[in-house]
DNA sequence: TAGATTGTTAATCGATTAACAATC
DNA sequence: TAGATTGTTAATCGATTAACAATC
């Protein structure tokens, strides 16, 4: 158990190494180098082996890594080895593929409720559960031992929905809304905001087309 | 026009500051200091100022930034003066909701074309448009300009959808599916991973329990 | 022992932040 | 002119990377 502080950075790789170690376990190759794992998971070995020396030293030198032993190290050090009973707030397009986006249950996380503001849909059926009310939440989250929640309402009813989620005792919450959440120290609140990665590549698509402009300028000068 | 290097970390700020402008103009406020803005964007106000000043001097000392003028840069910043056709790939759970997302086209994006692999589906009607097959990628990106894809499908056709995508012309891919993605310099790929940013959450969320059951221990010591 | 590969060191790079001179 | 607030400087902090000693 590592009681040193793991850089964000690395915290955030995480994840990605332990996909990359259950492919090749899919694959039947039980050992591996770091520069084989680094090159799955899509950076380089330096930065992957230092990623692993924040966990302790789970290689053996001249040899490389046990798959199976390293993908259970991440795994415990993540918290994945119990399992994260998750409530989705808001099933309205996105709420509805969340609730069944199968990536989830498959990785450790359990959706146990399904929360939405329009009473006219309580008690529809989505991905096996039955769509309930937001006074419920409370209830719900101690019954369950909730810690995570995920808010998938338009802009204007996050902050409020986020509020309630806190006053139930949630402190970690997954936001879809594109919105600022303001919350107390001690709650966590991760944020993935989908115009804004296409804004983002947009941006990046504007230069790519500027710079051959720019090119095809100089050629013609 | 700005030719100089706008840091990656500026770069991923500025559709925050975006919103923060449109909700203030929704507001009726059309004059706001750093501090105010930065507020709004959930950020401190020196790293607003510093995004900001890579941009250009849009502000004014001792006054403030006037709104409308700085959503207007922002937005050619970003290239959001022209409107950028999009095409989505896998019209799952998930490529359904992206495609009736309504934050796409309200910020400058437009869904032209949903491709699926699964012949059943071509013709369906999806959010006005209709599925169609994955050979006709190429015609509907020299047709539309199709510039940036969405991959929306299972992690085991992401690839192969993505080495078609760039053959096509396409230069910007934003991937949903758990996979990482090779692909040639000058491609630029941004990855939304669902199950990390849970995985994330998880881990912070046992340190905190971890640390709560310390604490309790030290208490009774 | 020789070859391979980890875990760590140290240098570099990029991002954040506080402080303040410039200037409205 | 006095007060306010930007834009910039410089210090600090954190992340990345190459190189290599440790060691299997």
């Amino acid at each position: 158990m590592s009681h040193s502080r793991i850089p964000e950075a690395t915290v955030a790789r995480l994840p990605v190494y332990l996909r990359a170690l259950n492919s090749l376990l899919d694959a039947k190759i039980s050992s591996c180098s770091s520069e084989e794992l680094a090159a799955s998971a899509g950076v380089n070995s330096a930065k992957l082996r230092k990623d692993l020396s924040y966990l302790g030293s789970y290689g053996t030198r001249g040899v490389g890594y046990d798959v199976e032993y390293l993908r259970y190290q991440i795994s415990r050090e993540i918290g994945l080895t119990q399992d994260w009973p998750v409530v989705i707030v808001g099933i309205g397009n996105l709420g509805h593929a969340l609730a069944n986006y199968s990536g989830f249950t498959s990785r450790g996380f359990r959706t146990v409720a399904l929360l939405d503001a329009d009473s006219n849909r309580h008690g529809e059926l989505v991905a096996g559960l039955k769509i309930r009310g937001f006074n419920e939440l409370s209830a719900i989250v101690h019954e369950h031992g909730v810690a995570i929640g995920v808010i998938a309402t338009p802009a204007a009813a996050a902050q409020s929905v986020c509020d309630r989620m806190i006053e139930a005792g949630i402190r970690s919450v997954l936001n879809f809304a594109p919105t600022v959440l303001s919350v107390p120290d001690g709650v966590d609140v991760r944020k993935v905001d989908l115009s804004s990665e296409l804004q983002i590549l947009a941006y990046h698509e504007q230069r790519k087309a500027g710079l051959a402009a720019a090119e095809g300028t100089e050629e013609s000068a």
